[in-house]
This record gives C-alpha cells, structure tokens and sequence, in this order.
DNA sequence: GTATATCTTAAGTAATTCTTAAGTTAATTC
DNA sequence: GAATTAACTTAAGAATTACTTAAGATATAC
C-alpha cells in the first residue's frame, strides 16, 4: 500500500510518515504543493494525504487539478481549521474523507484502513437499474426486461459512462476520455453517432434510453 | 489459526463463535457481508467462514469478489437451502467447500480442520460439467462423453479458467495471468491461437465449445 | 543431444465497429 | 419568425479486432 503525504509543518510530516512506514505502509513525502500534486499525478498511490495549507499551491487546489485530470485516487483532506465551511469545500472539491488538527496518529490510521478498504471495494458494484434497463458491468450487457440490447464496446461504453454518473452532466470531453483513455481521444461528432446508434436500438427493443441531452454541456441521467 | 466467520443470524454467530474459540482458534466474526468483504480482504485468516444470505451484499459476491481480488484464503460456505445448484454456483465461484444448514458444530469443525490440513489450496470438487463438456481439474483432461480432447497444458488452462469463471467476462489480461503467472505474460494473439486451436479439436470431437467472444472485452461462458 | 511437442509470431482473411461527412432536425438568439 | 448554432441521423469508407494457419522458436522428454 503507497501513500502520498503533501504536509507543510515537517515535525508533523516525518512523525506520520514514520508512524506509517512503521504500520508497513510505504510513504512518499513532500512539504510543497506543486511537488505533491507532480508526485501525485505521475505516482500510483492509494490514498492521498493532503494538508490545505501548503506553500506554492495550497491543498484545495492541487485536489481540484487532480480530479479535473481524472485521478480517482482516494484523498484524505488535513486541515488547522475545523469550519465546517471549510470541510464541506474540500468534500466538494472531491476529497473521500477529511481530519481536523489536531488528531490523534490512531485515528488517521482508522480512517486510512477504512479508505483503503472502500478502494477495493468500490469496482465491483457491479448492476445499475434505471427506468427498466438494467446494465451489467461484468457482463458489459444493458437489457430491458429479459431483452438484451446488443450494443457495440462504445455504445455500451457511453451508456455505462452516463448511468454510472446519474445526475451529473457528462461532458463530450468526458466520455472521449471513457472511451479511449487519457492519451487518446473520441471526436464529438463519433460520439453523437454512437449515441444515436445506441438510443436506435433502445427503441428498437421497446424503450427510450433515460439519457437528455444538455445543449451545450453535454448528457445527464435524471430519475 | 484464525478463522473469519461471516454469518447473518447473531445467535447462530455468537454459538459459532464461542464453540470454535473454545476449541482454541482465533475468531473474528461480523453479520455485514460489507464488513466482512473488507475484513477478509484486509485480515489474513487461515480459513473465512461464509454465509449466502447476508445483508449488503451476499457471501457469493463477497466470495466472487475475493477471488478476483486474488485472495486465496480458504472459505467454507454456509447456506440455508440445500438445492444442488446453490452447492455448484458456490463452488465454481471458488468456494473450498460447502455445508448445508443445519449441521452440527461437529461436522463444522471436522470440515475445517479438513481445509486447515490441506496443505495446498485444492479445491473439492474437481470436474464442472457444461454442455456435456467435462472438464476434470485433477486429471487436466478435458472430454466429451467419453471421447477425450486432447488439449496442450495452454489450451487447457484457458478452458479451465473459462470453465470456472461462468457467466463472468474473462479478459486476455486475465487469461494471460493465469497461463504464466503475475510476472510474465502471454500475448493476445498466442491466446486467440491457442483457443482457436481448442475450439478446432473439439468442433473434430464433435462439440462446439460453448466460449462466445465479447469484442472488445474478452471471452464469457454462458449456460 | 536428439526428437518431439508446444508455444509464439506473423501474415492473411473475415467480420465487426468506428469515424467521417453531409444532410436533417431541433433549439436558441436576435 | 428568420438566422444561427448545436445536436441528430445516416451511410460509406476506414480502421480495428478477432480468427485461422503455418512456420520458426522454444521447451520438454527421452
């Protein structure tokens, strides 16, 4: 298990860092916010220790840059301040859990186990039903009833995208990205096929896909 | 030794596990199949007591799930219904063994102290059977009646694994790890060569093997 | 060390899927 | 309500993916 520490005040960065390479974790540490967030963008780290006050860029910020570069890599916010403004701005910004200082090493370790845990955990939810169509993760298949719609690998890719992020607006930009990676991209005109192609056969198959455009930004699932 | 018991009814799980720390193990046990998932995942215990019915998420997923997750920790199934099918699904999805409620704390222990003495991970039924297909863990053979299709040790091994991963998507990844292991790998193109040449001697046997290709994801078994 | 079997690679083929582009429809703005 | 823009649809060509086969490379057995 790699954990990336990003803490400004050096006492407290080497005592948890050696606390935690004493629990058999591996530790990289960094003071500086533009080194953490480098570190954290190349690095394939499990959880993310992160301080908001930081030289350089401060810690809301390098969450922000991570999450907009798609890193899914849990992060556990550190903050001086116990606002609760400031714990509901960093849940926002996509921080997975958030600690006030001062805290006890112990409860950083539980909240550390329990975020590891929910890392394996999270890929194997694996069925979303919505309005009658049950998508399949395992089986990459989407039917309606005992019907199963025979989608292409995109086609299935952009629904999966899209029920997968129920009442958020998916960008074109994003769903290129579901389809082929970070170092490759879909044209938006591809797209609009596939996701033509793929409402076609909902149709076909009795049922409209629950997918509304939204001019402009993109697609959205609302119940 | 230690032993997780993961067990719904809380009465039963109290009597479990007193009987078994009573006989000197160490037990841990829950009544979240969640919790237990993680617990498993995290702990490392020598045998996972496993019940089906559970709240959260069922012992089949937890179990299907630890086993993707490469975990090969012993598990002793529990289940309240006593129909064949239930026994087979919980075994090809990698369950070491298997009991029927209600059964006596003695049949539990003796099964236990079964799986503890083997010494290596074995798994207790050794031939699956599908589409008259029978496939023979033990023997490495695989047959048609009683007519045998000659496969090479890699032919073999991509049936095997297809056969024991049934209505779950096997990717060339997944393949290649279990032809050479986590630290070597076999190309895409000598597995599609390898079950080309399978699906060839058992088509002369006068079957067709019941492998469908999902392109673009990896190959699937389905009854 | 040789013989045999098995594995990998590569090239050809077939089938499917993807992308593009042009025309159409729908929504928004002025 | 006309103009403008964005999204949808369709079909054809391009690209990809999987299958098959055979030959050379590698491993295994004797």
């Amino acid at each position: 298990m790699k954990i990336l520490l990003v803490e400004d005040s050096s006492s407290l960065r080497r005592s948890i860092s050696i606390g935690l390479q004493n629990l058999g974790f591996t530790v990289d540490d960094t003071g500086d916010g533009s080194e953490g967030l480098s570190m954290a963008l190349t690095g394939d780290y499990d959880v993310i220790v992160l301080d908001i006050m930081l030289p350089s860029i401060d810690g809301l910020t390098v969450l922000k840059t991570l999450r907009s570069s798609h890193k899914d890599t849990r992060v556990l916010l550190l903050s001086a301040k116990s606002q609760p403004e400031d714990k509901v701005k960093g849940l926002l910004t996509g921080a997975d859990d958030y600690l006030t200082k001062p805290f006890s090493f112990d409860e950083l370790h539980a909240r550390l186990l329990s975020l590891l845990r929910r890392g394996t955990l999270r890929k194997d939810i694996d069925n979303v039903e919505l309005a009658g169509l049950i998508l399949d993760m395992q089986l990459k298949t989407l039917r309606f009833g005992n019907k199963f719609i025979d989608l292409t690998p995109n086609e299935y890719k952009i629904v999966e995208c899209l029920f997968t992020n129920q009442n958020i607006i998916v960008t074109p930009e994003k769903l290129s990205e579901h389809l082929a990676g970070q170092y490759d991209a879909v044209s938006k005109n591809s797209i609009e096929a596939h996701l033509s192609s793929a409402r076609k056969k909902a149709k076909l198959a009795g049922v409209e896909l629950p997918i509304q455009t939204k001019r402009g930004f993109g697609y959205m699932i609302t119940q």
